[in-house]
DNA sequence: TCCATTTTGTAACAATTGTTACACCTAATT
DNA sequence: AATTAGGTGTAACAATTGTTACAAAATGGA
């Protein structure tokens, strides 16, 4: 468990004297939740801290009639949300449902609270988590913005052509699922990557992307 | 100069005392910029927080091919990217403007941790502060996920109409400005507003709109 | 291996939005 | 009152994306 929790980043930089002290203050209960469970529902209220320790969720922001928009995966260990326990509004913006198993522990806002105002890496780590959020969705604008589909597809792969360093990359979502992370529908995903395909600035076969013109590929962007 | 901080809601809750402590810890410098110079660049390195006291400034993050889309307005007194001070990123991840002229407090990034983390309040105070900036993107990703002009028109409008508490809207900037802030193009926009308009669901008159149909207008979101 | 399910390619068409250009209006300044 | 600059309306056309539907391919179990 502490590993877990130093993982997540909310323990990093403590001693385990600090970790263990400070987990015995939380008061916590573990969850657990099947594949496809709703785990929060967006407009919840937001009452404890809770850590995804083991599996997989995603969430996703509904609009007003009902489609859904992923925002994104996020896999174990991790705090959810950790920007909604304070600030000004205190109920979920998204609803997250279990991508697989998952345990999550669950802890109450008071203890929470209070344990993070007496430990001074605690209450840093949990600074930096939120700032890590914060700067996960500027991306996410960043992203959002993009003006056609074809830059998305761009933005997307040139990132994973540096987080797999090979210019051949790996998909490491259906189709189907991009096209809901780029808010876009599939067909419209689909033949944008094969005008880019049929345009020599990238090759498909199956879920293998290979760039052949990275110059291009940045012009879109 | 306390009251302006306390506005900002960085020293809210607490006592004089507090305040004068704190603030001269702080070790700042006070900055002055004109209307429309750059206070700071998109990339530039985060080593102090700056804190907004007299003015109004804007941001914009910067595509790739240099075009903008502005992110917001923002009024004194505020803190300026308190997500950035810590985190993994320390790069402004947007250009800042001063609308007009404009004092900043700079606040050595040193100095300022250790002052909040001396503080228990100002510490909650801070957590806030980047928990609502993290709730605002979260929003701003809400309205830009928003698939077509009318409905963005619709939820500003609802919005404004909540705001301003009436069903004749003051249009707070102009038709080209929102243009800018819902990311389309300025005659599209026009367009759109027209047609709301040619369909009885609101009626424009300069920078006055009213809302006619609002069970409609919620329909586009 | 065979079946069921999911994923993908593709085409025709509709809808939306962008582009460009120009005219008109308004407000501020001289 | 005249001038200027910014804001707005609008039209024709281009480009992009969505919608729908269907077939083919890939995948994963039984």
């Amino acid at each position: 468990m502490l590993e877990i929790l130093t993982k997540s980043g909310l323990f990093k930089n403590m001693s385990d004297n600090e970790k263990n002290h400070c987990l015995s203050q939380f008061n916590y209960q573990i969850k657990n939740y099947k594949k496809q469970e709703v785990i929060v529902y967006a407009q919840d209220e937001v009452i404890q801290q809770l850590i995804l320790l083991v599996g997989s969720v995603k969430n996703e922001m509904s609009d007003y009639n009902g489609k859904t928009v992923k925002i994104t995966d996020m896999e174990a260990p991790r705090l959810l949300a950790p920007g909604f326990l304070f600030g000004n509004i205190s109920h979920y913006p998204v609803s997250i449902f279990a991508n697989a198993h998952c345990e999550i522990m669950a802890i109450n806002k008071r203890d929470f609270t209070n344990t993070i105002l007496e430990n001074k890496q605690l209450q840093l780590n949990f600074i930096n988590l939120i700032s890590n959020q914060t700067q996960f969705l500027t991306r996410k604008i960043n992203f959002l913005n993009l003006k056609s589909i074809k830059a998305k597809i761009a933005h997307f792969l040139l990132n994973q052509h540096i987080q797999q360093n090979n210019d051949t990359i790996l998909l490491p979502q259906s189709q189907t699922q991009l096209a809901e992370l780029f808010g876009v529908t599939r067909p419209s995903l689909s033949r944008s990557m094969n005008e880019l395909s049929r345009d020599s600035i990238i090759s498909i076969q199956g879920k293998k992307v290979k760039l052949l013109d990275i110059v291009t590929l940045k012009s879109y962007l």
